[in-house]
Parts: structure tokens; sequence; C-alpha cells
DNA sequence: ATCTATTGCTTGCAATATCAAGCAAAGCTA
DNA sequence: TAGCTTTGCTTGATATTGCAAGCAATAGAT
């Protein structure tokens, strides 16, 4: 009954970093991205998502969507994702728990080769 | 330097209601909307931000851009504003400045029946 | 003039975001 | 085996959001 954190985690698994690395890279603190990954963190500020997006590499208001804060366009249909939204165009509708686990066997696709 | 704090206060004002009434239709406290309109905040959340711009009926980007926060299309020129899209296209680009003062007249306008 | 309600504001407090510093386990390297 | 490094995590501290309660000034009513 957590929330985006292993989602958050998924996705950092997926690309084979450390949480050093991504502090490195985006500013914010190893520290808090593991409060983040373990859901001790009710809402990021936007300005975290949105270091977090664009080195993720994922919608800035997809995250914006994922941890409660109003959107624009609030349409009952998450608007794009992680996987691409021609996979999920293809797969259809995905849950939560779905797009972690294909997240998490992305990874240990990546992770086959080493 | 302030910041935004005028221009919620230009809008409260431009609508007549007072930081109570305000309090009432939104659940935002007159004790924070005060600071909010005073400059003693930084940061409104993104869920105060909306519950506002849909009592003043304004764009809820707009008012994320305002306070500093990252907006999906970040172009340089504002998308939208309180004072009509209409009137902004005819009077060309105008100063955040130009706009609260605009605000405090139509203020005048509209209390000038009573 | 006195009481009452309204209005904007300040203040103290609880919850939270975010970080710097440090710690334990695991992995290398010699 | 003993050291050095990396990695994820916890903890203490600071800043900020947001509110409940209360205060001073003003406006109305009687």
């Amino acid at each position: 009954m957590d929330g985006y954190g292993q989602y958050f985690k998924a996705l950092r698994e997926s690309k084979g970093v450390t949480l050093r690395e991504v502090e490195r890279q985006t500013g914010v603190s190893n520290a808090y991205l593991s409060q983040l990954e373990s859901g001790k963190v009710k809402q990021p500020s936007p300005n975290t998502l949105y270091k977090l997006a664009q080195f993720y590499q994922v919608s800035y208001e997809m995250l914006m969507e994922k941890v409660g804060y109003p959107v624009p366009k609030s349409s009952t249909v998450p608007k794009d994702h992680s996987v691409s939204s021609a996979a999920k165009n293809k797969l259809g509708g995905i849950s939560h728990e779905e797009e972690v686990e294909l997240l998490q066997y992305l990874k240990f696709i990546r992770n086959r080769m080493s």
C-alpha cells in the first residue's frame, strides 16, 4: 500500500545506476532519493520531480500525476509513461504494478550482458 | 523583487472578496492567504495553487509558472493570464506589473456600481 | 457610546521536504 | 586477512508549507 516509491526504484535499477550517480547528475541527494524509493516521502516538489523526469527521461506531467498533484489535463487515462507510449498502446492499459514489473524485467534483460 | 504576492492580492480584490470568503470556498486558510499575498510564502504547493486557480478562474499552469515551478511547455511567453487571452492578444505582451495594475483598475470599475 | 461582527494580520505549532554526515554491509585489491 | 571503496540507508538538523487561534482596527447596529 505504499506508492510510487517502487516505481522510482524500478526506474533507477532499470537504468543500472546508483543512488549517488543520480545525485551527481540531478543534484538530488542520495539520502532523499533513498527515502523517496522506500515510500517515506509524500509529495516531492515539482522542482525535484522535474530533475528526475529529465534524468530518467520520463514525462514530468506523468510524475506529477503519480505523486498526486493536480495536472492540467486531468483525464482518467494517464497520458504518457516510462515504458514507451507505443508499447503502452500495443499492450493496452497497464496498471502501476504491471509497469513496475516491466521495468524490473527490463533491468534483468539489460543486465544479462555483463 | 517581491513576487507574485501582489498579483494574488490584486486578483482577490478585483473580485471584491475577503480573505475569509476565499477560505470558505477554497479551503485555504485566511492566515495562509494573507501570508501568500504579502510575499511571505515561497512556493505554495500545486494543490493549493490548483484550488486558487479554480476559484479565481485563472490557468493553473500559469500559476505554477508564476511561482517558479517548471512547467511542461516552458515557453518564454507565458501561456494564459487572468485578464482574458483575447485582451492580452490585443494588448500585446504585458508585464507582470502592468497586469497587476490592470486588475486594480478592473476592481475600480467593478466597484463603481454599488 | 456600547456591543458585535468583520477583516486583515501575526504568531506558535505540526507536518513535511531536503540535505549533510555518518554507518553497516558488501565488494575489491593487495 | 587487512585495508579501501562503493552502495544503500538512517538520523539529526534546517527550512517551508499550511493551519488554528487570537489580536487590533474598522464598520454597523441599537
